[in-house]
DNA sequence: AGCCATAGTTGTTTTTTGCAACTATAATGC
DNA sequence: GCATTATAGTTGCAAAAAACAACTATGGCT
């Protein structure tokens, strides 16, 4: 490739390592869950380097023939890395830089999912896996790469969504009673909420079904079960819940 | 390459597979201004195929030998592509499919950013750029790509960001009023708001510095001049904006 | 039956908001 | 000059929402 000028010369290289030089693409999942009355993390035992031996999130590189699209790739590697069926799943962020993985420069879309722990079964395909505790928005140990960062990013944005929508109900199972519903919020809030505010809110958003009948049986009064009522819409509060903090 | 058992060689094809089919990657960018009343944003005709002489997002494939991240990345095309200056920087989204670009898998990672109108100042590289005035959540002509899907995204973001956040702020020259700073919100969010209720969230939110003695000069009464106090910090309102809708 | 523990409601006080009328300060036209 | 107009900014009050606390309800248990 003979170039008449320096300018062109470096256009065409530039053009050529754009083309050719392409970055590493994989994607992370970030899974929550509440079980013991702590937040809890999903994560996986490295098998292979770099970082072998190292907790990590589950995910991996994104395969151009089989994943017809990124939502396509997270929601495989759910099933896959994970051995795990969520309810919800939603994309994070991007990260991607020369540092971040040392075999070179690595692109990761981290995707973040919540389930209810009864439904946990782990089939980690060959790593090792589980949950573990998430204590103010890290765990107690070493992460690769640089999935503590995105962890706490994850944590941040879990504390934010469920100030303004409805997501909580993802991480009880299909029937819940409503203050098991505020156990959860409080859980990951980290504050103690109002009883009487935190039912007007829930109940004015309207997205609760109440299962008329049936109830939780329990130490006191037995509980109103509900079950969510549109599993796809978000609902916005139009306040946020920590208000009803006490 | 021989495998002892139809496993090990599947799992070879695809180890190979994720390590050199890689999708190509992308940053684009959705740069919003407000001017003339109403919300803009900055388009290029592309000069090459696919998709030549239609306008699109400006961005372009990320050159993993000068972009240290996608950050750095998602900056450069900024100034190289878009050829302006913006305050506000922050990550959107990720679209990756096999069929959103006819030349095969890709996955882009778009940026929305925001700047005053009164900065721009249009040099773009190879392609005509333009500001084009987005009605309800799109422009009126055809985007290439999947870019229409990602503008209406993006707009949607900034209005919940809107909602929540001071970002309005940079939407605006650093010195603007508060009747200014009402007028931008009403035209992103396109409802008329309470002017007192409006005045007493904002100064309330503690974020704005009154200018003594700086006022802009017009038809009435000279409004006070303000400058946002803390640039980085991102402030939260308790309640949503558009609550003051009248 | 009486106690305890939890669920759920109700009522009162306090805070926040919606709304509209008010004052303030400039330019403009006569 | 001075009324008029146009926009900026304030104030006061009624209405709505939230915080708070005390209350009732309903089960298990001894």
């Amino acid at each position: 490739m003979i170039a008449a000028n320096p300018g062109e010369a470096e256009f065409l290289r530039r053009y050529d390592a754009s083309w050719y030089e392409k970055p590493s693409f994989t994607v992370d999942l970030v899974i929550f869950t509440v079980r013991d009355e702590h937040l809890h993390v999903l994560l996986v035992k490295r098998a292979e380097h770099p970082f072998k031996g190292c907790w990590a999130l589950p995910g991996g590189f994104l395969d151009p023939r089989r994943d017809a699209s990124v939502d396509a790739c997270a929601a495989r590697k759910l099933v896959e890395e994970a051995g795990v069926r969520a309810p919800y799943l939603e994309q994070l962020k991007t990260y991607g830089s020369r540092d971040r993985d040392p075999r070179g420069w690595t692109a990761t879309t981290v995707y973040f999912a919540l389930m209810a722990s009864a439904s946990v079964r782990l089939r980690g395909n060959q790593a090792e896996a589980c949950w573990v505790g998430v204590r103010g928005d890290r765990v107690d140990f070493d992460l690769g790469f640089d999935h503590a960062r995105i962890l706490a990013d994850a944590v941040e944005r879990l504390r934010s969504k469920l100030e303004y929508t409805h997501i909580a109900v993802h991480l009880l199972p299909e029937e819940f009673t409503l203050p098991e519903l505020q156990r959860t919020y409080e859980i990951i809030l980290q504050q103690p909420l109002d009883k009487s505010s935190f039912r007007r809110r829930v109940v004015q958003a309207d997205m609760l079904e109440e299962l008329t009948g049936k109830q939780r049986d329990g130490f006191g009064r037995p509980a109103q079960l509900y079950r969510f009522r549109d599993y796809d819409r978000q609902t916005f509060f139009p306040r946020s819940i920590s208000r009803h903090a006490r």
